[in-house]
DNA sequence: TGTACATCAGTGAACGCGCGTTCACTGATGTAC
DNA sequence: TGTACATCAGTGAACGCGCGTTCACTGATGTAC
C-alpha cells in the first residue's frame, strides 16, 4: 500500500465519507454497518478507526460534509442568477425521488437526525439554517422577513413532499405529490 | 394467566401494537427490537410470535391500525366542522414536536417506511391517500381539482416542517420553522 | 357430577448472525547518523 | 551511500452484545362422555 504518499490519508478518508454519504441517504443511518462502508470503500473493518473515533462521529462528519456542498450549490446558484423554480423543479423530480443514495441528505435522514445526540443535531441546524438564508435570498421579491418566511415554508414543502413521494407505493400518486407540492412552492416562491 | 377469557387475545394484540406505535415513532422501526417492544408490554419474547408472524408484520400492521385512527379523527373533525386552520396550528405546535411518540406517525417514520417492502408501502399508501382526501374536503372553497392539490400540498408541508422542528437543535430556529410553516399552510387551506 | 383429554396464550432458553469497537501486528516510507 | 530505527495507514481476527426468530414446554380453561 502506497504510504506517507502526500494527501493519501486524506483522499482515504473522503472515499469512506462518500460511500458512507451515499449509503446512509441510501438506507438510513440505522441500517448501514460500518463493515460494509468500509468493504465497499476496499478497506477492512479497522482502518475505519483511523479516520473516525466513532460511527457517530462519521454522521457528523458526513452531514456537515454534503450539507456543505448543498450550501455551496445554493451560492452559486445565487450568483449564476439561477432561477429559485428551476431549482424547486429539480428537487420535487421523479430523477430525485428515485435516487436518494445521491440526493438531498435532509429529505433522506432528518427523522433520524431528530434522534441523534445534540452534537449532530448542532452540525445540521449550522448548515440548515444556511441553506434556508440562501433560499431566502434567490427569491425576486418580498421584504426580508417575508422572504424568510417563504423560504422556510418552501423548504419545508420540498423536504415532506419528497419524502411522501418516495413512501407511497402508487406511481401516480407519487407524481402527483411531486407535481402539487412543486406548484404550491413555486406560487411561494414567486410571491404567489 | 387469565386464558380463554373472550377478548383476551385481541387486547393483548392491541396492547403490543399500541406499545410498539408508541416506539416505533419516537425512536424509529429500526431501533427498536423486539424484546425491548415486549418487555415494555409485560410479556416475554416468545408471545410475540402468536400475534404476529414478523417484525415487518407488526410494522404493517402498526402503520394500518396508527392511520385508520388519524384517518377517523379527520372524518370526526369533517363532520363537526372544525376549521383546518385549527388541525394545522395543533399540528404545528410545539407540543406536537415534543411528543414524538403520541404525534404523526408519517412525520415520525415516512423516510423508513420508503426503505420498507412494497407491502408495507402499500399499507401506507392507502390509507394516506384518503387522510389527504379528507383534508380537502375540509377546505373552506375552490373547485375539487383545485383543493385536493392544495391539500397535498399542506400535508407536505406539515410533514417536513415538523420534521426539520424536531432534527433543529435551536430553539428559536425549531419554532420559526413551526410558525413560519402554519402561516404557509394556513395561507393554502383559506385559498392564499 | 367427575374425570380425561384437547386447546392454546404465554414462557423462557437457545439459535445464528451482524453489529460497533479493540488491538497486536505488518510493511512501506521517512529520518538520523 | 548504507544501515538502523521511527512512523503510521492499513490488516484482520477477536471482543461482548443485542438482534429477530425458534421451539419444547407450562398450566389454566374448555369440551367429551
Amino acid at each position: 500500500m502506497a504510504r506517507y504518499e502526500k494527501g493519501q490519508r486524506d483522499a482515504t478518508r473522503r472515499h469512506i465519507l462518500d460511500v458512507a454519504s451515499a449509503q446512509f441517504r441510501e438506507s438510513g443511518v440505522a441500517a448501514v454497518g460500518l463493515a460494509g462502508i468500509m468493504s465497499k470503500a476496499g478497506l477492512t473493518n479497522g482502518a475505519f478507526y483511523t479516520h473516525f473515533s466513532s460511527k457517530e462521529e462519521l454522521v457528523r462528519a458526513v452531514l456537515l460534509d454534503e450539507l456543505e456542498r448543498r450550501e455551496q450549490r445554493q451560492k452559486d446558484n445565487l450568483a449564476n442568477g439561477v432561477a429559485l423554480e428551476a431549482s424547486i423543479r429539480d428537487y420535487l423530480s421523479p430523477r430525485h425521488r428515485d435516487r436518494a443514495g445521491s440526493g438531498c441528505p435532509t429529505a433522506a435522514l432528518a427523522a433520524e437526525i431528530a434522534r441523534h445526540p445534540k452534537a449532530t443535531r448542532d452540525a445540521f441546524t449550522a448548515k440548515i439554517s444556511g441553506i434556508i438564508a440562501l433560499i431566502a435570498a434567490r427569491m425576486p421579491e418580498g421584504s426580508a422577513e417575508e422572504r424568510r418566511r417563504r423560504a422556510v415554508a418552501i423548504y419545508a414543502t420540498m423536504v415532506g413532499a419528497l419524502q411522501l413521494s418516495r413512501a407511497v407505493s402508487d406511481r401516480q400518486l407519487s407524481e402527483e405529490i411531486l407535481a402539487n407540492a412543486a406548484e404550491a412552492a413555486i406560487g411561494l416562491a414567486n410571491g404567489r
